[in-house]
RNA sequence: CGGGACGUGGCGCAGUCUGGCAGCGCACCGGCUUUGGGAGCCGGGGGUCGAGAGUUCAAAUCUCUCCGUCCCGACCA
């Protein structure tokens, strides 16, 4: 009997069927505050292991956590001016504290290079006291006009990292470091989704950088996501915040500091990148539950305890396994429900396989179902795990690979970017062809070498232009 | 911030045009029967109809104001 479908297909509306994941799934809902999201416990559980896989990378690229106040004085803002000039319209400004009105404002951090550059400032006396490799985990505030559930909220968590070098070379080599030993390492391996890395035209930069690299994923309808970025901020925020160090020769100059990020946005790219009409499809190294056994029935009481073996059994070679014997509820509805939830792999035992000695096994990217011997299941699933991993990448990279045209014309550009991407060389758009794109809310992703490697400048010849519609 | 649609138990909606006891499906609680893809039957509980003001004997319904949500455009991770 055909029933309603639980969500909204993707194909009939997009974004309904993206709200209907986030309810149906329990990952999000709003809060009480225009903009504010409240993260339900299993989306935040995949939240922790994406702050897990990240925080491990960045670690491993030398840098250090440490933590910085909410509340940033409004003075510093405004010491870079294109700085205060990006981020004034979506400041939270508090000016009351304590029942008094406050003498300075204080604004709640949209982000944190200024004051963490007035205490770089503190720390820095010599170039041996570089390169100084920092990164925090924090939520910020940024008042949106349009709020998008993890893709655009007024509050958001985040990773932020800022560093200082002695010079634009190391400052440019680490901000790409980041870029692709981090962000792009994380999202092709962890998140199974192929990120384009790339340049950011001028217009795109973040508000007092002088480079903004970028990784650009394709969602599930065609849309550029940007999933992280890494900035070259030059000597703006050293000059501004006096980050100066003596070099080797006595000499005193400015340091060149970056700073990079990726956020809760992720969430959203995870969703929109990987799930089907069935619901969230989560690869199996993000995974916070990889497999659920599922218990069919159990009416004399033996299906549960050997499902709870076989719980312990994954769980001592290293997948993270979950039992699910709620059996008042009908089985069809918690098989829906793991769907909907993502969860990689799901074992269903009823007292029919124990009898046979065997289970089913259910792959959530394709739904096949294959009937394992009992005494084989727990050798067969890291493998399983991994073969999915791989398929749900090389799924995400055929479809974004079939949905990128290479264009000769702006128009041609323009129709790519109602389906996808469009591949175009960068002298053939321009300031007009930019204005030319735009009118059809398609902009310049990101620019690539032919490649596909970072342009040394915004006018590099041969340079070539991804362009979309965008998130 | 402009254009459009919409706010009615937790979720999805009808009722609004034409004012007259606040309803339906799902979910929830209890009982029995069930359980291999969204269980069935019986019995329950839950809503100041987004907020405020106005018109009226009477407002979910008419008028005004405000707030919020979603979609489409200008800004962002």
């Amino acid at each position: 009997m055909a029933k309603a479908p639980i969500l909204t297909p993707r194909a009939d509306d997009f974004p309904r069927w993206y709200q209907d994941v986030l309810n149906k799934a329990e990952l999000a809902e709003n809060g009480p505050v225009r903009g504010t999201m409240v993260i339900r416990p299993y989306a935040y559980a995949l939240w922790e292991r994406m702050v897990a896989e990240v925080d491990a990378r960045i670690k491993a690229a030398g840098a250090d956590n440490a933590y910085f106040p909410l509340f940033i004085p409004e003075s510093y803002l405004q010491r870079e001016a294109e700085h205060v000039e990006g981020f004034s319209p979506e400041l939270a400004v508090v000016t009351h504290g304590g029942g008094k009105q406050l003498e300075e404002p204080v604004v709640v951090r949209p982000t944190s290079e200024t004051v963490i550059g007035e205490y770089m400032a503190k720390w820095v006396q010599s170039y041996r006291d570089l390169p100084l490799l920092l990164n925090q985990w924090a939520n910020v505030v940024r008042w949106e006009l349009r709020p998008r559930m993890f893709l655009r909220t007024s509050e958001f968590l985040w990773q932020e990292g800022h560093t200082a070098h002695v010079s634009e070379e190391d400052a440019r080599v680490y901000a790409e470091r980041i870029l692709h030993d981090v962000y792009e390492d994380f999202m092709v391996n962890v998140l199974a989704i192929p990120v384009l890395t790339g340049r950011k035209i001028p217009e795109e930069r973040f508000a007092g950088a002088t480079n903004t690299l970028t990784c650009e994923a394709m969602m599930g309808d065609g849309k550029a996501l940007q999933m992280g970025t890494s900035h070259e901020l030059g000597q703006n925020f050293a000059r501004a915040f006096d980050i100066a160090f003596s070099d080797e020769t006595g000499e005193r100059a400015l340091a060149w500091t970056t700073s990079w990020g990726v956020s809760t946005r992720m969430m959203g790219g995870l969703i929109m990148a990987h799930g089907d009409d069935a619901g969230l499809v989560v690869p199996p190294r993000l995974a916070a539950t990889q497999v659920v056994v599922l218990v069919v029935r159990d009416e004399d009481g033996t299906v549960t305890p050997a499902a709870q073996q076989m719980v312990d059994e994954l769980a001592a070679v290293g997948v993270r396994a979950k039992l699910d014997a709620h059996t008042a509820t009908a089985f069809g509805r918690r098989a829906t429900n793991w769907e909907l939830k993502g969860v990689p792999v799901r074992i269903e035992v009823g007292p029919r396989d124990l009898a046979e000695g065997r289970v089913v096994v259910v792959r959530r990217d394709v739904g096949e179902k294959v009937p394992t011997d009992l005494s084989a299941v727990v050798a067969t699933v890291p493998g399983l795990l991994e073969d999915q991993q791989s398929a749900l990448l090389a799924a995400a990279t055929a479809r974004r690979d079939s949905l990128t045209v290479e264009c000769s014309t702006l128009d041609e550009a323009a129709e790519a970017a109602a389906h996808g991407f469009g591949q175009i060389a960068w002298d053939k758009v321009g300031a007009d062809g930019i204005e030319r794109l735009g009118r059809d809310a398609v902009t310049v992703r990101c620019l690539r070498t032919p490649e596909g490697g970072l342009p040394a400048s915004d006018d590099a010849p041969g340079t070539l232009a991804i362009v979309a519609r965008s998130y």
